[in-house]
DNA sequence: CCAATGTCAGAATAACTGATATGG
DNA sequence: CCCATATCAGTTCTTCTGACATTG
């Protein structure tokens, strides 16, 4: 996945950030450091990068001073869709030699472990 | 799982070097980096420790004086065994709410993967 | 002469820590 | 006064590359 993602100049943390403010709407990069995982510090780097090409706005939040509003742009959401038709491809390899059938339990056997370790 | 080989002072590429000697006996530097997938250039400080703690035992290979011979020894058998309960513990946790079924049928999903992957 | 092996030095990257300035 | 936020500087760790000497 970061060598499809980096054919597209990007990073799964750039990935990560464009998909939560997707799933979510506009939020602070503390906000976006809490649902990616990546810190705050991090977030500064990769927040800077989408501004510079136009994928994300960044705004002071009038609400609370301290925090910047970032904002997913039209070009964004577009990126997005890209990276997320990448993204498609390499898991359409990665799980080729599975059947639908195959996917479905490996898909409900993951969100198993995946739910039992996020509820602690 | 590198935290837990951490408590014993380990990392992952101890462990897949202790463990690619035990399943196919000594081997010299290259082959060993041919069945873990660690660089040739790395190997050496991994060797370096592992002979050290007295894990391993690396000599000049007779028939081929470009090669060592690297060997595992008994006190490096019983740490890879510490390793393996220290390994096995952390699966259980991670594996927790999976039944006996799922876990059967995980296994089987990954070796169909797997084996894709490795037929290329 | 070319290829394989082990070694070394260092680049590139990602993950992480700590300090600081500003605002709530 | 204390806590949260964003930013910056810099450490650590791992992965990876390239060069070199020795031997087959």
């Amino acid at each position: 996945m970061g060598e499809r993602l980096a054919t597209l100049d990007s990073r799964k943390w750039h990935y990560a950030t464009l998909a939560a403010l997707e799933e979510f709407g506009p939020d602070s990069q503390s906000g976006l450091s809490d649902r990616t995982g990546i810190y705050r510090s991090d977030l500064v780097a990769t927040i800077n990068e989408l501004t510079a090409r136009g994928f994300v706005v960044r705004a002071p939040d009038p609400a609370d001073r301290r925090r910047n509003a970032i904002t997913l742009t039209d070009e964004g959401r577009r990126h997005l869709e890209h990276l997320d038709m990448l993204i498609a491809d390499a898991q359409a390899e990665f799980l080729a030699p599975l059947s639908e059938v195959d996917r479905a339990e490996l898909t409900r056997i993951l969100q198993l472990i995946v739910g039992h370790h996020s509820r602690l």
